[in-house]
DNA sequence: TTACATAATGTTATTTTATAACAATAAACT
DNA sequence: AGTTTATTGTTATAAAATAACATTATGTAA
């Protein structure tokens, strides 16, 4: 069981907290007060938290949210749902999905390692 | 048919040239011949080459690639795989997958749009 | 303990990616 | 022709991410 920095816990305490993904300097500006002074401190914490799977980036938006999946401790595998209107994003639990996505990148002749899986769209409560 | 303005047919012909993804900057400084001086007139001819579906963008790079597949002139649906060795990205297209995913996303209970689907690993030369 | 190695942090500056704002042209419509 | 709408050109700036290097903390081994 991985323990965490000061810099990370104090990244990953503001993430959690958060309903919504948080970006870099958002979080950047929420840390300030606790002496994360510089971006790459924020940086360097998203990337480990990234790595233990703790937190996984939005790509299309830019932004971090916290694993809402206890299983995936290695974020090999994210899958998510992004509202257009409300900007909500869900954590798809991905042990349906993802076996159909691995079976299928191996078929295709790849070797793979990771992927990586955003809907957009509308979300129960905004259609 | 939608007609390409002179802008949106410079970028999309150095994209359809390049084997590769390329960035917005570097579309920039490769089109700088032919009159076209600022990022925004690069963005802007992006933007609207997406909107057709000409061309797609893959998030985690930052970078544009041609739409290997003609089919896809709405870009509502998009998969690639990126070899993280060789960084050669090929666009899936897949119907079988595309029906998976948005059934998927209907019984979910959202109103899907779009999705973007992004494989990392290695691509068959490299593994 | 001390000496050495490794990892994490702090700090400044810079690079890379993307957009705001507004003036000038061009194209489409009445 | 006159009016609207889309596209372009241009300057400046915002937003996101990293380079580079000095410093401090932590772990390991003599
Ligand atoms: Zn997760
Ligand atoms: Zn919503
Ligand atoms: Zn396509
Ligand atoms: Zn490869």
């Amino acid at each position: 069981m991985e323990t965490l920095t000061r810099n990370q816990q104090i990244v990953l305490d503001i993430i959690n907290k958060s309903s919504e993904p948080l970006k870099a300097y958002t979080i950047l500006s929420n840390v300030q007060k606790k002496g994360i002074k510089a971006p790459p401190q924020v940086y360097r914490a998203l990337d480990k938290l990234i790595e233990m799977g703790k937190i996984h980036k939005i790509e299309s938006k830019n932004a971090f949210v916290a694993c809402q999946n206890s299983s995936c401790n290695v974020s090999k595998a994210t899958a998510f749902s992004i509202c257009e209107s409300c900007e909500e994003v869900t954590e798809i639990s991905n042990s349906k999905i993802s076996k159909y996505l691995s079976n299928f990148a191996e078929k295709a002749g790849m070797e793979y390692k990771k992927y990586n899986l955003e809907f957009f769209g509308l979300c129960k409560k905004c259609k």
